[in-house]
DNA sequence: AGAGTACCCGAAAGCGCTTACGAAAGCGCT
DNA sequence: AGCGCTTTCGTAAGCGCTTTCGGGTACTCT
């Protein structure tokens, strides 16, 4: 008795179409070498019998696999759930499949991921947010993907840069840059500034940006009071009383993010000024809370999912000589926590 | 000359180990047959060798593939993305890798994106939420999925179950007790329930859960006001101003979503009513901004992520001659919004 | 010591597809 | 009619792996 088979096979249609299997092959991947009206017919008995190629059999013969990868730390986090949104949009108009890996923020298990993701000779890998700060796991991350690359294969990495490969990075110094002209051009000229530890080149680039848009108003960024504190909501806190003993003359307050700006809003309103009426407030990062506080904190936030999308892009380019690195632009949301100062 | 091979192969590792294909391919696949010595020997020589194997070409020779599909609308949306974590998190336990599609909420597409995942040959196919109501378009799903099924193919469901396999459904009865219980465990006895139009049977079924709860400790849930209004914040809101003058006495406020529980919590606010001193309040589906209200809400929601990790667990299993279903629970999130009533 | 058994290992046949390569056929030209 | 050219199609050789099958060794038992 002859075994069942279940599934068609190219042959299958080939026979059925009366062509040989080359000819078949050739009909449905939409090579040239075949006339058009032959063409057709394979197709048509190919679409009658449900035909679906083995894309496993088609990536082994043809060394190409019409799929990348994608490596996330956890994709339950909103932050890479976006980004992974503009990969899955890129890989479905270029006819890709996406496979995405947890690292689950353990360098080893990215370096294992990655090497999955290659072992599946994807044409292409999409790093978001690379834990590879030992510099032994870094090394051999990077050689591994440059093996990858010479190889053919493509690779692209989100928010780092120090890979040696092709990245999208957040523009900080663009967005710090951004809130402080919106609060600027609202006519606020007496503004604190509520940060984190300047250490970190993520704010210190954010307040590079608010630096730039004041002295492109003319206002000496010297003489702006900037509260340093713990990089959260008790930090915010914190600042805004310190800005509420020792600055009484302040219209507005930029946070270096979100969670010391809603800190800043309950002690305002703990101590009844009323924002914006008396004192705007900005924020930094747009986390989803944002648009729920009253007021909603006007903030900038990164397009993760164009982030997404860029990465991909830039990762299916022809490959560049040197890295590329392209800027991401953080994007002002106005919300109800900023308005002109009090006449 | 000879040409640059850049990827290695089995063969090179069994050349280098000096034992033959099958040799190789037994240890480095842990297959029997393989003395444990020869076995770590080859499995160092490929180690050191950097190899790794063609996933493509084990799959097409073995007939099954390491890997998974899961299909959501959109893994922007925190809701899919939690799902596609759990998914991820057994795909990697497992050792598969995982394959995700957008359907964008287009049946179209999702049945397109199913296709494509059994071309890739993938071994099961996990579809969250799935859109086909137009009958014809459920039939095409039906089918394409049995002939899948016959094949060897594994699909699980969340959320729908009309598509004939398995599938892993909310169970929203149970849900409604576990609030209503915690209500009354509070103590209250005076309660009264906000919710949307009955006609749904996702709120069908939570008050179910909710009228078996009050049924369970002795209350007549005939008497117990409930109000019905928009499901939505300003349905909350609606809700709230009738409870206020028509049910004074009322020390508990169960909504069937967290949108009127907030709509509650403001319009209370608004009235000097204290929460939970004077009256507690619940909502159902700890969205977001659930944890940053102030108070912060009680609620319910479904583990998302532990429901992808049973769809695929389901999926993965010995195939059962029925479809089975298996009802996820609510877990109860008990936050400031809900306290002992007022002595 | 001889025969039987258990255990390793290698040769080789595919898995379903792509793609040289060459054969056949059709064309215009001399 | 015969030549060279182009176009179309079939034959067959892999892609890199798994797995069946059979041969070879080493070991045990009588």
């Amino acid at each position: 008795m002859e075994k069942a088979r279940t599934t068609l096979r190219l042959q299958d249609v080939a026979e059925q179409a009366g062509v040989s299997i080359a000819t078949a092959s050739r009909s449905l991947s939409g090579a040239t070498g075949v006339s058009p009206s032959v063409a057709e017919r394979v197709r048509e008995v190919a679409r009658q019998m449900g035909y679906v190629a083995n894309l496993h059999a088609r990536s082994l013969a043809a060394g190409t696999s019409r799929s990348v990868g994608l490596v996330v730390h956890e994709i339950g986090d909103p932050y890479f759930a976006e980004i992974a949104s503009g990969v899955l949009r890129v890989g479905a108009r270029e006819g890709l499949t996406v496979q995405i890996c947890h690292s689950g923020r353990d360098p080893e298990r990215e370096l294992d991921q990655i090497r999955m993701l290659v072992a599946n000779r994807v044409g292409a890998v999409v790093i978001a947010g690379s834990g590879f700060v030992d510099p032994a796991m870094q090394a051999a991350a990077r050689a591994d993907l440059q093996a990858y690359r010479r190889n053919g294969g493509r690779v692209a990495v989100i928010g780092r840069h120090h890979l040696g490969v092709d990245a999208v990075v957040p523009d900080n110094i663009k967005g710090g840059r951004a809130v402080a002209e919106h609060v600027l051009g609202l006519g606020h000229r007496s503004i604190a500034v509520a940060t984190g530890s300047r250490e970190l080149t993520t704010i210190a680039d954010r307040l590079t940006g608010v630096a730039e848009a004041f002295a492109a108003a003319g206002i000496d960024f010297d003489r702006v009071p900037i509260i340093e504190a713990a990089f959260t909501r008790d930090g915010g806190k914190a600042a805004a009383e310190e800005i509420l003993t020792r600055h009484r003359d302040v219209t507005a307050v930029l946070a270096m993010n979100d969670d010391m700006a809603i800190g800043i809003l309950s002690t305002l309103r703990s101590h009844g000024v009323s924002v914006p009426d008396q004192i705007s407030v900005s924020g930094f990062d747009d986390v989803a809370v944002a648009q729920d506080l009253s007021p909603s904190l006007t903030t900038v936030r990164l397009p993760m999912v164009e982030m997404g999308e860029s990465a991909l892009e830039l990762a299916l380019k022809e490959p560049a000589a040197r890295p590329r690195r392209q800027r991401a632009a953080h994007q002002l949301v106005v919300r109800g926590s900023t308005a002109p100062p009090p006449a």
